[in-house]
DNA sequence: AATGCCTAGTCACTTTTCTGAGTACCGTAC
DNA sequence: GTACGGTACTCAGAAAAGTGACTAGGCATT
């Protein structure tokens, strides 16, 4: 139960409508918590139920009204008895690993192609993520944006992405090329 | 449902009972995937209804049968289309990280204990994840036994698994330490 | 005038994952 | 001789995560 605390950590930086949160879903706090709308939407209304966070309605002239929400006293509350109790462990739980186990025994070529879509993605997401700490940080130097920064946290969790994005690109890399090379050098099997 | 492909990659190196698989699954396999046992028995039950898997009663003089399995022919097909449809993109997903993330408006004590812990955890797989890496690849060395060892599969995984572990490691030290600072720093706040 | 994209959401449902508790027998250590 | 840990597994149910389809208006492009 823990994309509701997601939930609570992305609003402590201020009214988000279920929209929006979405948006940063999609940018930083996929480092470390990947939800689609609908069950951001779902779980913005049981933490409103629940009194952890309050809504109120923005009237909008051009788009759609929105309904915005900020984290309550009760929600800081609870914010504060999760990080206290213990976190399970964390792990990769990822598809294309499972294939790459297999990798001996299906065909490789697939395989290959999808590592390479894989680093190119993480890429991406490599450049994406520079730019978001870039405009965390602002003009501050990175050791002193985190001395003396207010709001560290986010930052802290773009720096876990960032290096898991760029060990993932080198992976893929690494292993396509072995996979490939393998191919190439046992082509009768 | 990529725990059923889990389970029949795993079941690649050979036949297991579901009390084995679980073993694997605690560290081999966890690097991608993590299941606890009654979840693979369940799956393993599915996986021989549909023909997948096969299980084969195993008695045993001293300890109490067993039921081991082992990929037919469906399942090897079954795992060939896996490995070509496309693989979700893969996340992190770490309660610890949603912690960090808040951690400029919660208590940081407690943060920092788990950082400290999980750190030390990760040396532990660290260490685990070496000695699985020098069984798989025996005498060679790292470079020979990726271009002509046969069944490289887990080995790659190892390897992910691994890097996973370091950057991990390091990146809770090294926030542990800032937060530690900043705790310091800014007694008074 | 039609097409597609962006904002802003809702509803109903399925699948997947996780949790807790229980059974049973063997061997070993204290 | 009894408590503990390992092997081996089952069952029932809850919680969490994910999917697909749908509404609705504005804006810009073609």
């Amino acid at each position: 139960m823990a994309l509701r605390h997601a939930v609570l950590a992305a609003l402590l930086d201020g009214e988000y409508s279920g929209y929006q949160l979405a948006k940063a879903f999609d940018i930083g706090v996929a480092n470390f918590w990947h939800a689609v709308p609908q069950q951001l939407y779902a779980e913005l209304t049981k933490l409103e139920k629940e009194g952890l966070v309050a809504g109120r309605q923005v009237i909008q002239e051009t788009r759609p009204n929105k309904r915005v929400f900020r984290v309550t006293e009760a929600g800081h509350a609870e914010l504060e008895r999760f990080a206290t109790d213990v976190s399970k462990p964390s792990s990769i739980r990822d598809d294309l690993l499972v294939k790459v186990q297999a990798a001996d025994r299906v065909d490789t070529g697939s395989v290959i192609e999808q590592l390479e879509e894989r680093a190119s993605a993480a890429d991406g997401k490599i450049e994406l993520l520079g730019q978001v700490l870039r405009r965390l940080r602002g003009d501050a130097a990175e050791e002193e944006f985190l001395r003396t920064g207010d709001r560290v946290g986010p930052y802290l969790t773009c720096l876990r992405g960032l290096s898991f994005e760029q060990e993932h690109r080198d992976w893929c890399l690494r292993t396509a090329g072995i996979l490939r090379e393998r191919q190439a050098h046992h082509a009768g099997r």
